[in-house]
DNA sequence: CTACAACAATTGTATATACAAATGTATATT
DNA sequence: AATATACATTTGTATATACAATTGTTGTAG
């Protein structure tokens, strides 16, 4: 992936810039994926995100600001996030006994149901997405991000 | 930055999902930052985008395809995007004599003098998101997404 | 020359997101 | 106990984005 060949401009970017641009060009592309394998089971990817936060909880409900602070973007509603959820039946949600403002969310049966169809999609995708990457790489990779 | 702590969770992600997650995460918080240092200016990250993109053109005109293709996160609606600027004065559209069909966009001097003064403050912002790490590191950022 | 396909941009519309304000509940202060 | 403050979620609203349909223009085949 050249970024100035994509982004087509002739003159060469300073390296600091160039590395951001780098970064979210392939993001872009990873996320245009990603949306993609998920489309055909009507989720979107922060949808997707939740099921697996609460999947993650072993039958434990987590309530709406657990979730918010698990998910990778981190988004202001989470509340209407969980409506499309529950209108596909794929989490339940009743309100906190001990705390009447809390609320707590579950995956349904049908929700693990819909998620282990999503999983190994996800997991192609994954990997087709680093398929040109060897471990060592993508180790380095991390190293390096983890200065970030 | 660390992945696990920053999704909050206890099990480790594997090597090619957590590298996704890991860039992700990092293109987010820039992505935040860009939006912030652009804020005073009233012009988001697309429209600044493109008044760069018109400025490279040093005077030649752009047509909206063209604009659109050299954008970073390329989008559905240019023509919106380039209302926002016209509204601003930053921009002027014609449609193209030699091809009615197509428009030519163009920067202003307001457009180039407004500009000017959010680049001062992109630089610094670019070289605050990179400052921890060296221009080798960088390189090697660089070459390994090259890969992708 | 007319009809048709291709092109470039715009418009419509549904959905997503960001942010502020409001609601309802619990806790702390006097 | 009454009031105020903090908390957790929800709702309202403006803006952004994705995608499809439409408009106006150009090129081309018969």
């Amino acid at each position: 992936m050249n970024v100035e060949k994509i982004i087509k401009t002739k003159k060469e970017i300073p390296l600091r810039p160039r590395t951001l641009i780098h970064m979210q060009l392939i993001v872009n592309s990873v996320s245009e994926k990603i949306t993609a394998v998920l489309k055909p089971f009507d989720v979107s990817t922060q949808q997707f995100n939740v099921l697996r936060i609460l999947r993650g909880q072993n039958g434990k409900p987590a309530n709406l600001s657990t979730i918010s602070e698990r998910m990778v973007s981190k988004m202001s509603n989470t509340t209407r996030l969980v409506d499309k959820l529950l209108a596909k039946e794929y989490v339940e949600r009743k309100i906190c006994p001990e705390n009447r403002r809390k609320v707590e969310i579950s995956i349904t049966t049908k929700g693990i149901e819909a998620l282990e169809h999503m999983d190994a999609a996800m997991l192609q995708a994954e990997n087709e997405l680093t398929a040109n990457l060897t471990d060592q790489e993508l180790i380095k990779l991390n190293q390096i991000l983890d200065k970030f």
